[in-house]
DNA sequence: CTCAAATGATTGAGCAGTCAAACATATTGC
DNA sequence: GCAATATGTTTGACTGCTCAATCATTTGAG
């Protein structure tokens, strides 16, 4: 059995996402929103339609379908999304951006912009790109 | 401004450690300890003298002071840590493994080990020591 | 048709962590 | 020596999530 550098490579990426979840949140809370709900709004704004049904929103960011309730239930409160109802399906409840939540993730994702440059500022772009590709491999 | 690889980067990264939870969470979860006592386990195995400083720890974990108290209440409780004071300085309370902590830890470094192996087994090694070179650049 | 099983969302209870305040001890400047 | 300040830890109140149970609706088998 070699070195058995896996263990040391999981080790290195909890430390990372640490270090971005600290970095980003910060970055984020300026809006008002902490990381969770800018992956939701991220997922809303770049889906077809805007609209998401809320059990696929939950495997897209991660978390549980309970965890997505919960975490729409403020946002919606605040107007940065709306629940829609599927006329086909009524067990299923779509969620979509408003205006005001368009609006806050663009300016959001502004910061989420600077905050990943500043992280990731000491790879080159060829570094950057072997990254991705790194990461997309195994996710 | 080119196109800003960064961000989808970043998005990445919290992907696989939304992965790496679920998957290292449930292999550790057959030895009785969740990722984070796994963490500190870990650091305090590697130790010098298999004793820490309670801030330190914090650090090292990615944790708050506050969060590494309520970390390791219960992991002394059942016995795989002890509290040590400095007689140096009375303000500081040392962390040490005991006996039964270490067995525990070197049975869960076999599933960490399994497991991250299994998680990263789309990577040949080379790309491994790719990986781990540039996660380590960013940390 | 109808009712049993499947699917999607929410709710209740609880755990893991945060932040800010409190507490305990140490260090420093006068 | 003794206040004032700094350092390390714990505690109280709260947030954000999970899991298991529940509710609502749909689907499919007889």
């Amino acid at each position: 059995m070699s070195e058995n550098i896996e263990a040391g490579l999981v080790l290195s990426v909890i430390n990372l996402q640490s270090k971005i979840q600290k970095r980003i949140g910060s970055a984020l809370s300026a809006h008002g929103i902490g990381l969770s709900d800018y992956l939701v709004l991220n997922q809303l704004y770049t889906a077809p339609n805007q609209k998401v049904r809320r059990s696929d929103l939950a495997e897209q960011v991660g978390l549980s379908p309970s965890g997505v309730t919960r975490l729409l239930n403020p946002m919606e409160k605040i107007g940065l999304v709306k629940k829609q109802e599927n006329p086909r399906d009524a067990r299923v409840s779509l969620v979509a951006l408003t205006t005001a939540g368009t609006k806050i993730y663009e300016d959001a994702q502004v910061s989420f912009k600077h905050a990943s440059a500043a992280l990731l500022e000491p790879l080159d772009k060829k570094e950057l790109d072997e990254f991705y590709k790194l990461l997309k491999a195994v996710l």
